[in-house]
DNA sequence: CAAAATTTTTAGATTAATCTAAAAATATTT
DNA sequence: AAATATTTTTAGATTAATCTAAAAATTTTG
């Protein structure tokens, strides 16, 4: 039985292992985590002991596939309880993280996987991220910035660069949320800024927050 | 912001001193949280210091306004996820309680709130036991035992006294579920059995069994 | 490639939650 | 009410998670 504390350390190894398959740093763990790097020393030896890693001093961590497992299990549950919350409680897409951190942790197979048949086995959760499915297995979708398509093309908004509150406020206040078909009907030339439709409305955004949304191009 | 810790304390302070107005002593607690006596004493002290209950050295715990309410949200909590569980997820009744200790210790008041509303305002959970709202106020139902009623007289099932998971699987296998409407056809002399039916069916039920049945008279 | 800078680890302390064993207080019984 | 039994508290230890300060290793830089 893992510790929340362990459970957070798997997560952010296997977030901040994305791309390399070097072991990923103490400070950047401990930067993940919003702790220090000790602490984080301490967690890898413990959980190298418990095979959920591999650790050598100075070298920094990967994930086992015991603790790939692990790690893809508590996102799972993580991104089905933001699922949860935005298209059963009403919660605004900006408000999921800080509840789902806690719910992600809750311990029963039973309940994620109930909780997954009654959301109809979504695939994605309101970020756009893919769920991981009880297997494990991630369906990736390529993702595009809004900013790299040109005039007449279109795509379905999936996802957000930058998750700072403010910049999902922006969205919220506009109306664009995940799903949304966007098209681009023109590119202004002296700024760059785009002119938009959004389901029934057009509007214009800049270069600054096109660079911020992804979309799922059609 | 309480520890899981305390918030069991405060919840286990609040079941236990349902009819007395005495304290509620170390012993009580220690043995209803599954720990040991010096755990409980070093808890109370704490508890006192933060105004949740009064406590004097020898005379047992007892709950302030403060603590009351604090305990009545957590049985809020744990009771609307019980009924989340059941009738959502399609956990049996009987397994609701290990999950439920977990969820009620989720701190959102948005995700509680907001729970009520998409359950329908449930003032019952699974077990017949009643759900305070938001500002703690409890509807007490009184209950009978299914042993205390007279031959042609029937009632609402709402509950059992023996929450063993024995006794609920006894229940399940029989199909004997909340709300199940049960009437007495009669009493058998020699050993005091039942003869009831519930929904359509017809069953013999014992004595020690039908002590163990709560029923909200009709 | 040696000096400086950075990162990581170790050492040692702190807080919270827990326990066992022993002491103190309260309650029960003859 | 004195002796005995029970309950509760205190004392002191342990484990987990955390921190700061200092030492050690690695990396970068002139």
């Amino acid at each position: 039985m893992l510790s929340h504390t362990e459970e957070n350390h798997l997560k952010a190894i296997f977030h901040l292992s994305k791309d390399q398959n070097e072991g990923v740093s103490t400070n950047s763990i401990a930067q993940n985590l919003k702790t220090k790097a000790p602490s984080v020393t301490d967690m890898l030896k413990k959980l190298c002991d418990k095979n959920l890693i591999t650790y050598k001093k100075y070298q920094g961590a990967l994930l086992t596939d015991e603790g790939r497992k692990t790690a893809l299990n508590i996102i799972r549950k993580h991104r089905l309880w933001e699922v949860f919350l935005v298209e059963k409680l009403e919660f605004n897409w900006s408000e999921v993280h800080e509840v789902a951190e806690q719910l992600e942790h809750i311990k029963s197979k039973k309940l994620t996987n109930e909780l997954d048949r009654f959301l109809g086995y979504p695939t994605k959760d309101p970020h756009g991220d893919p769920i991981p499915n009880l297997a494990g297995f991630i369906k990736y979708t390529t993702k595009v910035l809004l900013s790299d398509l040109k005039k007449g093309e279109m795509g379905t908004f999936v996802g957000v660069k930058d998750s700072s509150s403010a910049f999902l406020k922006f969205l919220d206040k506009r109306k664009i949320s995940l799903g949304s078909l966007i098209e681009i009907l023109h590119i202004e030339d002296f700024d760059d800024s785009l002119h938009v439709s959004i389901g029934n409305t057009n509007l214009t955004i800049s270069m600054k927050s096109a660079n911020n949304i992804y979309l799922k191009k059609q």
